[in-house]
DNA sequence: CCAGACGTTGTT
DNA sequence: GTCTGG
DNA sequence: CCAGACGTTGTT
DNA sequence: GTCTGG
């Protein structure tokens, strides 16, 4: 579900957003990165609410070798299951927040989903948000380097997602600024399941080819 | 009892 | 480290 | 945890 | 019914 997300925001823009300040941030401004390749991102930890630092999407658990992420797919929790699951148990108490300015998503037109359309989907009028995250720490056996890595927390579609992903009817945790206190002060997983939080969605579509999927040849 | 998994919903 | 499928 | 076995030593 | 192999 929540695999591609759009982080073109500058540093400036997420210290203004969080109020923080970036201390060991490596990041780049992507209109679209892939989760598959455990890409590095901007993320704000419980621990530290007012820096802005690195970490790797793809959680890997205290106890993972270096070649989980290649057998297990973390890129996202379900909220239902995250506090039972081997994966993720540990951690659904390390909360933390994943600036991004939009994430996408494919509505598919058959039942194969031979034929998609992308939607690009964001908090209605934001100019950044949050994607709610936990986090692992964890340490390289060989190196000896330690490295932050998380998963997106996902849960039920809301009404707009569900007509978007109509499939599997998912979506991420998406918090507006009023919600980062709560998400990051480690308050129930379940006061953030929809519809429990219903975040106020718009989606645009940004399908490459409209014409030729209205007119094919 | 122990080997093997440990996860979500794409291939865009 | 802990769970589970066989 | 549960499906499947649960037995001995011939071909006389 | 109880053990055991997977």
């Amino acid at each position: 579900m929540c695999y591609r997300v759009n982080t073109n925001f500058s540093i400036k823009q997420a210290e203004k957003y969080y109020d923080a300040k970036e201390t060991d941030l490596d990041y780049q401004p992507e209109d679209e990165i892939n989760g598959f390749s455990h890409p590095k991102t901007a993320v704000i930890l419980d621990i530290a609410p007012t820096e802005i630092l690195t970490a790797q999407w793809g959680l890997m658990p205290i106890w993972a070798k270096e070649d989980f992420l290649k057998k297990t797919n973390t890129l996202n929790a379900k909220i239902e299951t995250a506090e039972t699951l081997n994966s993720y148990k540990n951690s659904t108490k390390n909360r933390c927040l994943i600036p991004v300015k939009s994430f996408y998503e494919w509505q598919w037109q058959d039942a194969k989903g031979k034929n998609k359309r992308k939607f690009e989907i964001a908090i209605k009028d934001s100019t950044l948000f949050s994607l709610a995250g936990i986090y692992s720490l964890w340490e390289n056996p060989e190196t000896g380097k330690e490295l932050y890595t998380y998963s997106i927390v996902t849960t039920k579609a809301n009404e707009l997602m569900s007509k978007i992903h109509n499939i599997k009817k998912r979506m991420p945790i998406c918090l507006a600024q009023n919600n980062h206190k709560k998400w990051l002060e480690g308050n129930p997983l379940e006061d953030f399941s929809f519809p429990n939080l219903n975040p106020n969605l718009a989606a645009v579509e940004k399908s490459e080819n409209l014409f030729a999927e209205l007119f094919p040849l």
